[in-house]
DNA sequence: TGTGCTTCTGTATAAATATACATAGGGATG
DNA sequence: CATCCCTATGTATATTTATACAGAAGCACA
């Protein structure tokens, strides 16, 4: 690494941090100000070896992005799709609007329930099945508590 | 919110979760295999309102994102450019590689220690002022601690 | 010193993303 | 029902970002 380029990269990141750098024509007028002239070539290389993505405000770090979105996948989903649970014995039946059962299923897949035996998605109808009655009936309050 | 924009934003979720998508045309042909045929346009504006936004391993939540960089701007500026720190009664001499300064004198602005009363950058050289001895010292330690 | 790597960067342009504008449909309201 | 407003979306295009390619500079080493 040049010197030059390591110095850059340190402008960056505290230009990034200090103000709101809409694009990479803005970045390279504000080096450009501090006698950093680069083009918006080299900014866009910089930009990516120092991991900073685009956001609504400004550029901003991606190391600290989870490899997997911590986004509430199966909150969500079930905020989105959920119309009604209905327990039976040792099932689970989620009902969803048509076409909503997969995605449903894939969120509740994901969210790795130990009660969970296996899940079968149809188009508004999701099946979990589950070892028996005790362990629905954990499910059953864990996902009820999600939607609230 | 349409009904079907809400479960295209579902389905944006749980594919950019599943998989790696690597940019909105890809997001829009994976769309489509699931009958959801809408316009690169279309998912710009979705990809908008989640809060997605582009990095290196696809889409990612940027609600996860700090409103400011978690990134220590201090510690990596220190990192990046003190070759030497000089104590002399209350002031504080940092040495850096030529043009290092400036950086280096913004970074230690920008933590806003309450013990400097200013600071001034040369080329390869920042001058911290503090009010007597006791604070220079007390400054001092603090940056140590932060290059190691 | 000459030769071959490697890194860095600019130029030109391709690729990706955002948006101005227009239209369509769905309420609400008179 | 007609009108108004608001949301959603496509089309066309502007804007932004990434990259293929080439040249310059530094470095190792015969």
């Amino acid at each position: 690494m040049s010197a030059t380029k390591t110095f850059r990269h340190g402008q960056i990141l505290r230009l990034v941090t200090a103000e709101r750098v809409g694009n990479q024509e803005e970045l390279r007028r504000r080096l450009a100000q501090q006698k950093m002239r680069v083009t918006q070539a080299t900014l866009s290389r910089d930009l990516h070896e120092l991991k900073l993505v685009k956001t609504e405000q400004g550029y901003r770090t991606a190391a600290v992005l989870p490899e997997e979105p911590a986004l509430p996948a199966l909150s969500r989903a079930l905020r989105e799709f959920l119309l009604d649970i209905r327990p039976a014995e040792n099932l689970l039946v989620l009902k969803t609007p048509p076409s909503g059962a997969q995605p449903l299923a894939s969120a509740v897949d994901g969210a790795k329930f130990p009660e969970i035996a296996g899940t079968i998605a149809g188009d508004d109808t999701v099946l979990i099945i589950t070892p028996n009655r005790k362990t629905r009936e954990s499910l059953q309050k864990k996902i009820e508590a999600q939607v609230k």
